[in-house]
DNA sequence: GCCCAGGGGGCTC
DNA sequence: GAGCCCCATGGG
C-alpha cells in the first residue's frame, strides 16, 4: 500500500505516524521525574531493555543518589553495583560519572544552563562527552531539553528498511535526514514518532524471536505493508 | 541453552 | 569511514 502510492515523503511519513499512533496510542515519553533522570536513563538504556533500566533507576532512587553531586561522590564500584541490572554496568558507571564531571566542570552542576543552549551547540557539547553518541545525544535533546530533533535507533532503521524506504546499513545521519528534510520540526511529532517506532519494533519482536521476520505484512499490527 | 533489548568506544585497515 | 570486538543482566 505505502509503496504503491506516489505521494510526497512528508505525507508518507505522516501516514506511517498516523497508523502507529492509531494502533498504539500516545506514548507520552520519556517516563521520568526530571530532565536529569532522562539523561541517566538515556545512558542506562544503551543496548538494554527498559525493564532492566527501571530497576537500575529504582536502585538509584532508593539509595537517594540520583543527582550529579551524589553520583560523583559514589565510588565507581558502588555505582556499578547499583546499576548492575542495566547490563554493561562498569562501562555505564564510567559514562554517568563522565557526564556528571562535565556538568560540574563547565556548569557548576546547573543542568538547565546546559540544556538551554541552542540545539546545535547542545548537540555538539553532548557528543563531546564520553559515552554519549548520536542516539543518546539526540534523545537527551528531545526528551530532556525539549528541543525538536529526530532520534534514530535500530528499530527505526529496521522498520524503514522493511518498508523499503532506507537501505539496511543506512547511516544515522542519512536516516535522520529522511525525517528532518521532510517534516517540520515539531516537538510533539518527533517525541511521539520515535516512541511509537520503538513501541512497534519491540511489539513486533515479541511476536517472533527472529527480528528479521518480525515486520512482515501478515503479522504487522498496524496494517503497514512491508516489502520483504 | 539461546537470543537480544530504547549503543558507544576503541582499535584496525 | 567501514568493519570488527568488547561490555556482560535478565526476561522470553
Amino acid at each position: 500500500m505505502i509503496k504503491d502510492i506516489h505521494i510526497g515523503k512528508r505525507i508518507l511519513l505522516m501516514n506511517i505516524f498516523d497508523r502507529l499512533l492509531h494502533h498504539y496510542g500516545q506514548q507520552n515519553w520519556w517516563p521520568s521525574d526530571s530532565p536529569f533522570e532522562v539523561i541517566i536513563g538515556a545512558i542506562l538504556t544503551q543496548s538494554a531493555s527498559w525493564r532492566n533500566v527501571e530497576k537500575a533507576i529504582g536502585n538509584l532512587k532508593h539509595m537517594q543518589v540520583l543527582d550529579p553531586v551524589s553520583l560523583l561522590e559514589l565510588p565507581h564500584s558502588k555505582l556499578a553495583e547499583i546499576i548492575r541490572p542495566s547490563i554493561y554496568f562498569n562501562t555505564k558507571a564510567r559514562k554517568i560519572k563522565a557526564f556528571c564531571a562535565y556538568l560540574r566542570e563547565y556548569y557548576n552542576f546547573d543542568l538547565n544552563r546546559l540544556l538551554e543552549h541552542d540545539l546545535e551547540t547542545l548537540r555538539w557539547e553532548l557528543l563531546s562527552i564520553y559515552g554519549i553518541g548520536y542516539e543518546t545525544a539526540d534523545a537527551i535533546i528531545l526528551y530532556a531539553a525539549q528541543q525538536p530533533i529526530f532520534v534514530i535507533d535500530n528499530y527505526t532503521r529496521r522498520i524503514f528498511n522493511r518498508l523499503d524506504l532506507a537501505p539496511r546499513d543506512i547511516s544515522y545521519a542519512s536516516l535522520q535526514e529522511l525525517f528532518t528534510l521532510n517534516l517540520q520540526p515539531n516537538l510533539y511529532i518527533f517525541n511521539e514518532y520515535h516512541a511509537l517506532l520503538d513501541q512497534h519494533g519491540a511489539a513486533a519482536c515479541k511476536k517472533t524471536p527472529i527480528c528479521q521476520d518480525c515486520c512482515l505484512l501478515d503479522i504487522c499490527p498496524t496494517g503497514m505493508r512491508y516489502t520483504s
